[in-house]
RNA sequence: GUCCCGUUCGUCUAGCCCGGUCUAGGACACCUGGUUUUCAUCCAGGCAACAGGGGUUCGAAUCCCCUACGGGAUGCCA
């Protein structure tokens, strides 16, 4: 038992959920920082919601997300299958041995397991009903996250149903016996269920695994944890929006663990070396996307021009700001000055669809904010002509020559800027004035400057 | 209802195990100022928390108890 062997078992529903991915993560890092084993095992006994189609969703939310997994679907290894549909033949044969055992009986044709202990019955508020109760001696949890946690199961509970599919403790349990678990690392929302876990590993005369019982992610506002339909619960749609996978994976990392010392931004590697249990909160966290967003903008800031126009450029042809063949060098240039400024890709194409396009609209709250001042088809019919002049048309020339004009006008260069703006892009903000015009090219900004005056 | 788990700035969190160095640190967000051009940049500064009450102790964010609140479980879902 000295290696470590952790799994990630997903219901394949159709949705990649960010607390599964989460759940999925710590394990695979566990293993990556202990040089374990990673194990991907699908829970797909439900045959109506299963479908190859929410089992594409789920393994390409796993590579996206950079998990690999050491054995499972399209992988295969030595403890399989990892499809708990292909494995009613071990169900069967544990099911066996609890029956050997004296530890089940039938009731309204399902399979339950019995509870040792003195019997009595009570009326449950829950239930609504007078149920058959258990005194068992409590089941002590040994819980890496919260600690020593004991709880006692006090009802006989369904292994199998009465059409024959064995429930998801019984088949929990049996995998992680059979494919050699050492750490069952999942969400809080778990905890309660493990007294039923623990009593099958015992009655099996099986130790159990080492638990981690992990907080869980709350919806960004209101009660509850994350669900589906909340607001970036799904890993697949950030991929859709433009978020880096590499951002996504530390923010997930940094919910609900943390280095103890004040790194966040770390890359892959980083965290895999430092991630362990100590650093797991034992209090749930909530989802905060502007955390992530600003993750993901300082990523996204970092990155050599070459990679950010090569993620780009898919986007902005989708949004229909460029052709299929624009222009590389065109496209490069332009992104250059709107890297360091736009926050995401997601927003990118509406940050620089003028730079591609000359029917922008004029944003009329800037042109009147900038009319209080003067009149900014004065100002620009005022420096057309040294536009015009400006033989070498980049930054450093046209700062010269604007200069030049301002001040024999007596006026600060600044002061023609937000107009040109305004007049060229129809914003009121945007990448850095003077290298913008030179990407723009002479050309297209005098003829836009000429349209604007009319 | 019952059981289990939790509770430090608005949010993510450090500190808690091994009480004093915590007038509680960082980050995101927000606010202000600066960068004598825009800002969705950059820099500087600011706002802001130990849930409440009892103990224990010379001393408690740190240990114990109670209450409140939050979360989860209580399915022939996983």
């Amino acid at each position: 038992m000295s290696q470590v062997r952790v799994r990630f078992a997903p219901s394949p529903t159709g949705f990649f959920h960010i607390g599964s991915a989460r759940t999925a993560l710590f394990n695979w890092l566990y293993a990556r920082h202990t040089g374990g084993k990673f194990i991907l095992r699908i829970e797909d006994t439900d045959k109506a919601r299963n479908t190859d189609e929410s089992l594409r969703v789920l393994l390409e939310g796993m590579s996206w997300m950079g998990m690999d997994w050491d054995e499972g679907p399209e992988v295969g290894g030595d403890y399989g299958p990892y499809f708990q549909s292909q494995r009613q033949a071990i169900y069967d044969e544990y099911l066996q041995k609890l029956k050997d055992a004296g530890r089940t009986y039938e009731k309204d044709g399902a399979i339950w397991f019995k509870l040792e202990g003195e019997r009595y019955t009570e009326y449950d508020d829950f239930k609504k009903a007078e149920v058959e109760k258990v005194k068992a001696a409590p089941v002590v949890i040994d819980d890496t996250v919260r600690g020593r946690v004991e709880r006692a199961e006090e009802m006989d509970f369904v292994i199998v149903r009465k059409d024959g599919n064995p429930v998801f403790h019984f088949v929990n349990v049996v995998d992680d016996i059979t494919m050699g678990i050492t750490h069952v690392i999942r969400g809080e929302d778990h905890l309660s269920n493990t007294s039923k876990h623990v009593e099958l590993f015992n009655a099996f005369g099986v130790k159990a695994p080492v638990f981690a019982h992990i907080p869980l992610i709350l919806k960004e506002s209101g009660p509850g944890k994350m669900s589906k339909r909340d607001k970036g619960a799904l890993i697949e749609e950030y991929a859709q929006r433009g978020f880096l996978a590499t951002a996504v994976r530390n923010y997930i990392a940094l919910l609900g663990w943390n280095p103890k010392d004040e790194r966040e931004k770390m890359d892959i590697d980083e965290i895999i070396e430092l991630f362990d249990f100590p650093g797991i909160n034992k209090g749930n966290s909530r989802f905060d996307e502007k955390k992530l967003s600003a993750l993901n903008t300082e990523y996204l800031r970092e990155m050599p021009i070459e990679t950010y126009t090569w993620l780009a450029r898919p986007i902005l042809h989708s949004a229909g700001v460029i052709e299929e063949d624009a222009d590389e060098d065109y496209i490069q240039s332009v992104l250059k000055l709107c890297q360091g400024k736009a926050r995401g890709l997601d927003d990118l194409a509406d940050f620089c669809r003028y730079f591609f396009q000359d029917d922008y609209t004029l944003d009329e709250k800037v042109g009147a904010k900038i009319a209080k001042k003067a009149d900014p088809k004065e100002l620009i019919a005022e420096i057309l002509p040294v536009l015009e002049g400006v033989a070498d048309f980049d930054a450093d020339h046209l700062q010269a020559s604007l200069e030049a004009h301002a001040e024999s006008k007596g006026a600060k260069v600044f002061a023609y800027f937000p107009a040109l703006r305004y007049a060229l892009s129809g914003q009121g903000g945007g990448p850095d004035l003077l290298p913008m015009l030179a990407v723009l090219g002479q050309e297209q900004v005098l003829g836009r400057l000429k349209r604007f005056v009319g």
